[in-house]
DNA sequence: GGTGAAAACAGATGCAT
DNA sequence: ATGCATCTGTTTTCACC
């Protein structure tokens, strides 16, 4: 991971459809050896794919709720167990286990409250071993950013 | 947007790199007119850019903190001039205005706990009318999804 | 890492349905 | 609004320096 690489990840986090071709042209190198690195950084699993950056407004998707999660018992065996059962709820976005208290925040997006209200119940309320949810709504996206820091 | 155009949405957040003849082929159309529907989706900002995904790892990048916010006005000038100054700072992934005592949730992403120290006092902290911070660490990324639900 | 070739492919256009 | 066929330009890939 040279400086060149490091252009290349930041190029193609702001432009994910960008050619080889423009891009060895915007990091100086020709199309082989830029083609060359592209694959490594894949391989390497430093870039793991490429997404369309979607409005979730336009798909009817307005709001984002953080659900804070504290299990009833919080060794490694009830984390993994919520793990692969949260995994499966599309509605979430983002999973993080915290420190503290060892909770677990996750980022849900949903139409509005009533669909909210339907994934508490029909899903999230049926994983076992949680101890008690707190929710917090997102009135407004005021930042979102998909490329890394430099 | 009728089926197919969510279909198209929900190919192109798996892939982002799928060209317009592939996509074609896989949502039943032939190009032409999957190319125009592409075209109008963009154009309707349903799909506002493309974007790899990196593994913030393996760039250094391995801690990601939210940080609670509360203002010392609420009022909607104080939270624009806010949002205008998070928007300059590059490790901010996510800043989201919240309900209730009108926080704001920040997702930070730090190489370590000295940097993420440095971005607070350096940058953070630099923002004028911040009444209070509370930070909470994240031990590890459970899920991360850049496919909304269909 | 660079160069040049060839082969493959995608994207655009025009017209018909 | 979709589909088909063609055409043009570009990209990718290869062998080799």
């Amino acid at each position: 991971m040279d400086q060149i690489d490091r252009w290349i990840v930041r190029a193609l986090q702001k432009d994910g459809r960008m050619t080889v071709t423009e891009l060895a042209d915007k990091v100086g190198l020709s199309p082989t050896p830029c083609a060359r690195r592209l694959e490594r950084l894949q391989r390497d699993g430093v870039i793991t794919g490429y997404s369309a950056t979607v409005d979730p407004a336009k798909l009817g998707l307005s709001v984002s709720i953080f659900v804070s999660v504290e299990l009833e018992k919080q060794d490694r065996a009830a984390v993994d167990a919520f793990e692969q059962a949260i995994r499966r709820c599309e509605e979430v976005m983002e999973c993080y286990l915290m420190t503290g208290s060892r909770d677990i925040l996750l980022r849900v997006v949903a139409a509005d409250l009533t669909a909210f209200d339907a994934f508490l119940e029909n899903r999230l309320m049926k994983i076992p071993g949680i101890r008690n949810l707190r929710s917090n709504f997102a009135l407004r996206t005021m930042v979102r950013r998909d490329t890394l820091p430099a």
